[in-house]
This record gives C-alpha cells, structure tokens and sequence, in this order.
DNA sequence: AACTTGCAAGTGCCTCGCCG
DNA sequence: CGGCGAGGCACTTGCAAGTT
C-alpha cells in the first residue's frame, strides 16, 4: 500500500510545486505590463544601487540640455581661430611633469595657469563596464610648457563642473584632442554639461593630409616623435581598457594617462607645419570647422533613449544566429525567449547600474534561450559545459533569467500560422534605421548570390572524338550542336552527348612535350558541377586561381584557352579563396615592394566627383528644411570642392554655368548640374590597378612565371584544401601550351620554325 | 567585445572583335 | 556560328583600422 499512497504524494506535491511555479510567473508577467521597473525591484533578490560614482539620470538629462542650450545661443554661429601660434618644441614625457589634482584647493591653484594659455592639449578617460551610461574619471590637460594635470573627476565632479566649464566653452582657447568627435565632445556634455567648442582634431588633421583612414594617436606618436614614446601597442590597449575609477590610480595608470595628453599640442603644431609646407592652411582651417559644427550639434544619447524593446534585441539575435527560418518552429522558440531575457538583461542592468555586456554577454543569452535552463541549478550545468565564466551580479539574477524563460515558453504562441505571419509582415514595421540596414542588408546577400551564382550548368560535357576514334576534347552542348547542323561531324551517342568529326582537326600529329600529353587527360575528364572546395552544387561561380589582377597582364599564350585554373566554387567558399587571395597580394606587394594601393589621379578625380554629388544630393533634397547656416557652408562647400580640382572640373561645365564658380552665388541649375555629373570614364588603362601589371612584368623579366604561377595554386590548395578538384588538376599543370602554327597565340619562335 | 567607416576589389552580364 | 577574353557596367561586399 505504502508503495503506492508515497509516489503518489510524490507527484502531488510536484504537481503543486509546479502550480506554484506557474502561478509565480503569472504574477511577473502582470507585473511586466503594468510596470516594469516595479517588477524588477519586487523580483531581484538584492536592492537596486546606483553605481556611486554614476550621475543620476536627472542630472545628465539637464546637462545636455543645458550644454544644448548654450550651443544654440552662443556658438551656433561663431567662428574660431584654428592657428596655433606658441612655439612648443618637442619635449619627452617625463614622470616629473603632472600633478594629480585630487582636491578643490589644488584645482583652484593651477586654474590662473591654464587661462594664460590659448592653446590646450586635452585628453578624458571614460568608465563604461561598472555602470549603465558610463562617467568620466580623468581629464588630462597638458600646457604649451608641458606641464600637464591629472584631474580627478570623481572626486572633483562638481569642481570640475564649476571652475572648468569656462575653458571648455571659450572660444580663445583652443582645445586638442585626439578623435574627440563622437565621445570626448559628448561624454564632456553628459558629466558637466559643457558645450565645448573651438577644438583641434589632431585625427581628422591627419586623416585630411594623407586622404587616408582614421589614424590611432600611438601612429602620430610614432609619426612625430619617432621613437621617444616608451609606450607599446600592446600596453596602450592594455591601459585603454583599464578600471579608470578605481582608485588610488597606479603609477603606471597615472604615466599612460599623462602621456596621453602630453604630445598633442606638439602633435598639432606639426601637422599645422606639415598643411602650411603644402600650401593648404585652408584645408586645415575647413577640417577644424567641420570638426566644430559637428561639437556645436553633438547631443549625448542615453542609452535608455536608444533601447528599444521590440527592436534592439533583433541586430544582436541576428548577428549571433545560423541563417534565419521563418518557418521553423524551434528557431522561432529561440528568439522569442532570446528576446525575453535580452530586454530582462537591459532592465536589470539600467536597475543595477552596470554594463549590459558586463552582466551577462550576448554569447551567454544565446547559450541560455537554445538550453532553456529552468533553474539555477540547470543553468549552472549549462554554463559550465560551455566553459562560461559568470561574476556575482550575474549569479545572483539566474533565478529571474530562469523564470523569464519559463515565462517565454509558456507565452510562445501555440497557432504557428500566426506567428510566421506575423514574421512576415514584421520586416518593415518599427525598425530604426540600423535595423532596417540590416534587413537591407541579409536582403542583399540573397539577392548578391542569386545574381553572381552561375545560372546555367557550366560543364556539359559533351565529347568530341576525331575521325580516327581518339576522344579530343569536352565542350558544351551547344557547340557539338553547331558542329553536326554544319555536317561537319556526326552524333554517335546521346547521353552522354558524343560526336565525332568528319575532318581531321589541326594541331594534331605534332610531337608534343610528355607533360602536355599527360595534361591532356585534364581537358578529357569529365568536369562536374559543383564547388571543387565543399561539394556544395548551389549558388556555384567561377573562381580563378590566380587573380585576374595578375592575370590579365600575363602575355596571351600563357592566358588564352586555358580552363585549368579556373574552378567552380560554392559563394561561401568563394568569399572564403578570395581573402585568402587579398593575403598573399599582400605579401607580394611587401616582398616587391610594389604597393596595392592605387593613387591614379583619373581615379581621385572621381572621388571628388562623388563628393560634389553627395554635397549637391544635400542641397537639392533638404536645402528647403536646413537652416540657413548650414546651406550657406554646403554651397560654399561647393564651390570649394569645384576650386580645389578646378583643371579637371572647369571644363566640365556648361558654358551658361560658369559664371557661377566666378560669382560664388548658386542656383538651381547649378545644383542640378552638380548632382548629375557624372564620373569621368575610366579608361582600361586606369581601371587596371597598376601593382598587377608592374609585378607581373617583374616576374616575366626574371623568367619566373613558372613559380609564379605555381605559387598561387600551392596557395589554393595550401589555404583551401579542396577536396572536389577535378581528376588531373594539378599544381604542375603545364604552364604554356601549344598551338596550332597559324594561331595568333603561336610563339614567333615556332613561326620561324615553320618557315624552314 | 562592440561598434563605425572608407577603400579596394571582384562578380555576372553584355558587347565587341578575333579565330577556326 | 560559337567560344573566348577583354572592356565596360552597375553593384556590393569584406576588411582593416580606429575608438572605448
């Protein structure tokens, strides 16, 4: 009896348990509809603290509108003077140089000092991992004289607020910084409220004078100071991501920071040398104005503002997820619960103050909604299988991640119709403008391999047999076609489609080296459909083994009629040989000392080009909702743009618009006139990225083609592995071949040969 | 680890001229 | 006539490098 009444107690209890559960979750879930912060202060098993160096978000909420404020009403239409006009030779970074500033009385002390300066290197240090929105730290201020201020922010946050808002918002004080545009300027906005303005970007200096990419502050170290910066690659990122609010600061945190800050006005100066050298001061002057029209607009975003609840999760699901199926149900099960706690993480993290990222990172959420943990238990088992390493915070919500799963699983809709209809009509409804460049964007891929993949089947394999029965070579149907319809050869069998020939082929009976014998079997094989790499038979294209780059600069009997290095790959494996590709250009173009980069003037002109095009595009489409600034500086940007290339451009234009580039005033026709025009047409010659043609003649003059050639299809093997190659392909593959005496890709030294 | 950005490069398709 | 490669076109991508 008992064995019977104790189960069943068992079960009873369970199925109590499990009501208990459930009903648990109903509660939460009411609770997430009528508020969400309410539920997560009842559910967390630990208070809800503020970081205790974060700023509430009241107060950054007046910061930036106050920093807003002052931007509109004093700098929305200002000028400032770029020039810097101390002399400051170099000096190297020396410990003894910095003072940390820790207390009101010793930033009052050095205030009198920075204000007799015009010119001011600055530098910040944000923290971003212990709270929701971030705080700053350090300022690093160094002086014309080298003598350079570690500021304490924490301590001195309302200090700092106080006394140092007037050099950040002077306009005689010039401020630089090192890419200071889309965090330095806001991050300055969100702690104090600053509007700060009349800065000098040492990065976008540079960027303009080289027409090169975003350089790191270490590269102008390097650039400028040669090698009397002590500080590593290594050590730099090191530090950069260091817990800049602990404290006390280490020694060796205090010299990086110090350091930081301690080379940018000599930086800058130098750069401003290197514009004037060129006669471009004014290029200078525009690069700074830029930088500053984009300080005057900057407005901080809290992270709150951009979260939003039906969308954000989605950019991160789809980055981490294989593929996406809309029509299967467990894939949809996934996200639905990746979702679900995805937006838990962001609540708890705003309740706690701490990163998302630090909390718990997207790989984890990811592990969690495909394992569905219902316990902290499971949850465990779940994170250590997968070697996840976990910090407190993240321990001490499982529980809640747990329930939310549950809770998921219980909402996912039961009717699968609605829910792949609701897929369906969800791709262009409330997503931001990321989002939406990301289903573009997963859109365009689908379409990019449809387009590129082979639409037809590449190798029929038909068989072409000479008079006397000696199989000479495959084609394709359509040829074998044009052959019988001539009565120049008969079909002997159908599948596969074979023909034979009622004349003897020229080229045949000429002694033949050995190797191009047995190469001969490779062109007799059957080739078969599918990429030679992973077998894959979709969404194949051709793939050429040595780069069109070199190889249409090869002379023609070494590129005509040759099929062996050219092979089917599937679109993944192609993506795949072509960066394997773009590493061994590298190395040559290093070992040659032959750059890949093209500064062809026919092809910049047409960069510029583009540049005018986007500017008139601004101009034609917004000027009626711009203010009245800014397309005063976008017409005088566009005249600009025309002056700077002017023998190139001025032909260009139609007689009845030149006046304009001389009077300076635009109108409509000009617009018109600059959004169509259209790039200069290439010719081949400038099209041809000369690194291609210059090594390859190198190689041709050493007689090295041989081992060029071979190299690269080591390469493909080598980086590849392909396993699907057809039968007789080989590294050793002949490098010339013959050809009839009468072909145009006969060597003369064969004609010669005829001729006796 | 996450995000942003400019550059270089390569795709299929089309047309052309050459060859057999 | 059909194959072939080159030249031209329109289009997009991945990568490298920067920031914290």
């Amino acid at each position: 009896m008992l064995y019977i009444v104790f189960p069943s107690i068992l079960i009873i209890l369970l199925f109590i348990y499990r009501l208990q559960k459930r009903r648990v979750s109903k509660e939460i879930q009411s609770q997430i509809r009528s508020d969400k912060v309410n539920r997560l202060s009842s559910q967390l098993h630990f208070p809800a603290k503020q970081n205790e160096h974060s700023i509430k978000i009241q107060q950054i909420k007046y910061n930036i509108e106050n920093a807003c404020v002052v931007n509109y009403n004093t700098n929305k239409d200002q000028e400032f003077n770029y020039k810097i006009t101390e002399k400051v030779p170099f000096k190297e970074f020396n410990a003894r140089l910095y003072q940390y500033i820790d207390s009101a009385d010793k930033l009052q002390e050095i205030l009198q000092n920075l204000y007799r300066y015009n010119v001011l290197g600055i530098d910040l240090e944000n923290h971003h991992l212990n709270s929701y929105n971030g705080f700053l730290c350090l300022i690093q201020i160094t002086t014309p004289n080298y003598e350079t201020y570690l500021i304490d922010c924490l301590k001195l946050r309302e200090d700092v607020k106080t006394y140092l808002g007037a050099i950040f918002e002077s306009s005689n004080t010039l401020k630089v910084f090192h890419g200071c545009v889309n965090s330095d300027i806001a991050w300055l906005q969100r702690d104090f409220g600053f509007a700060t303005v009349n800065v000098f970007d040492t990065q976008e200096a540079y960027k303009k004078l080289f027409k090169g990419q975003r350089v790191s502050l270490l590269h102008l170290w390097q650039t400028y100071c040669k090698d009397r910066v002590k500080i590593t690659k290594d050590q730099k990122n090191q530090f950069q991501q260091a817990d800049w609010s602990a404290r006390p600061l280490t020694k060796e945190m205090l010299d990086y920071a110090a350091h930081d800050s301690h080379y940018l006005i000599y930086i800058a100066l130098r750069l401003q040398q290197n514009f004037e050298n060129q006669n471009k001061l004014q290029e200078l002057d525009e690069v700074c104005k830029e930088v500053n029209e984009k300080t005057v607009n900057a407005k901080y975003a809290l992270r709150q503002d951009q979260f939003k609840p039906d969308e954000t999760y989605k950019v991160q699901f789809r980055k981490i997820v294989d593929g996406f199926d809309p029509n299967n149900e467990e894939f949809l099960k996934i996200e639905f619960i990746f979702k679900g706690i995805y937006n838990l993480r962001e609540n708890i993290a705003e309740q706690v103050d701490k990163n998302p990222d630090e909390l718990c990172d997207i790989s984890t959420l990811y592990l969690l909604s495909t394992k569905k943990p219902l316990s902290y238990i499971e949850t465990r088992k779940v994170l250590d299988e997968a070697g996840k390493q976990t910090n407190s915070i993240f321990r001490q919500v499982i529980e809640n991640f747990c329930i939310e799963i549950q809770q998921r699983l219980d909402d996912f809709p039961k009717n699968m119709d609605a829910m792949i209809q609701h897929y369906k009509s969800q791709p262009n409804q409330g997503l931001n403008s990321q989002q939406e460049r990301l289903r573009l964007k997963e859109e365009r891929k689908k379409k990019i391999i449809k387009h590129y993949s082979c639409k037809k089947v590449v190798y029929e394999n038909c068989k072409m047999f000479s008079p006397d029965g000696e199989l000479l070579s495959n084609c394709d149907f359509k040829k074998a076609q044009w052959y019988i319809e001539r009565e120049l050869a008969d079909q002997i069998s159908s599948d596969p489609f074979t023909i034979k020939l009622r004349f003897e082929p020229n080229g045949r009976g000429q002694p033949k080296p050995l190797e191009e014998l047995y190469d001969d079997n490779f062109y007799v094989t059957d080739r078969e459909n599918k990429c030679v790499n992973c077998g894959s038979e979709k969404d194949y294209s051709r793939f050429h083994v040595i780069p069109t780059l070199y190889r249409q600069s090869f002379p023609d009997e070494l590129k005509s009629h040759r099929s062996h290095d050219v092979v089917l790959l599937c679109f993944t494996c192609h993506e795949k040989a072509s960066r394997e590709q773009d590493n061994l250009k590298k190395q040559l173009a290093e070992k040659y000392n032959i750059p890949l980069n093209d500064h062809n003037p026919n092809k910049l002109i047409n960069l510029h080009i583009q540049q005018i095009n986007r500017v008139a595009s601004t101009l034609k489409k917004a000027s009626f909702r711009l203010p009245d600034e800014k397309r005063a500086t976008l017409q005088k940007n566009l005249i600009e743009l025309f002056l700077e290339k002017k023998e190139q451009l001025l032909p260009l234009i139609p007689d009845d618009l030149k006046g304009v580039i001389e009077t300076e005033e635009i109108n409509n026709e000009f617009i018109m006139f600059c959004y169509n025009l259209p790039p200069t047409r290439l010719s081949n010659k400038d099209k041809q990225n000369p690194h291609g043609k210059i090594l390859v003649d190198k190689i041709l003059g050493e007689d090295r083609m041989s081992d060029f050639i071979k190299l690269w299809r080591t390469h493909f093997i080598k980086t590849m592995e392909p396993k699907f190659l057809p039968w007789g392909w080989s590294v050793d593959h002949t490098i010339e071949r013959s050809f009839g005496v009468f072909s145009k890709f006969a060597r003369k030294e064969d004609e010669q040969e005829n001729h006796k």
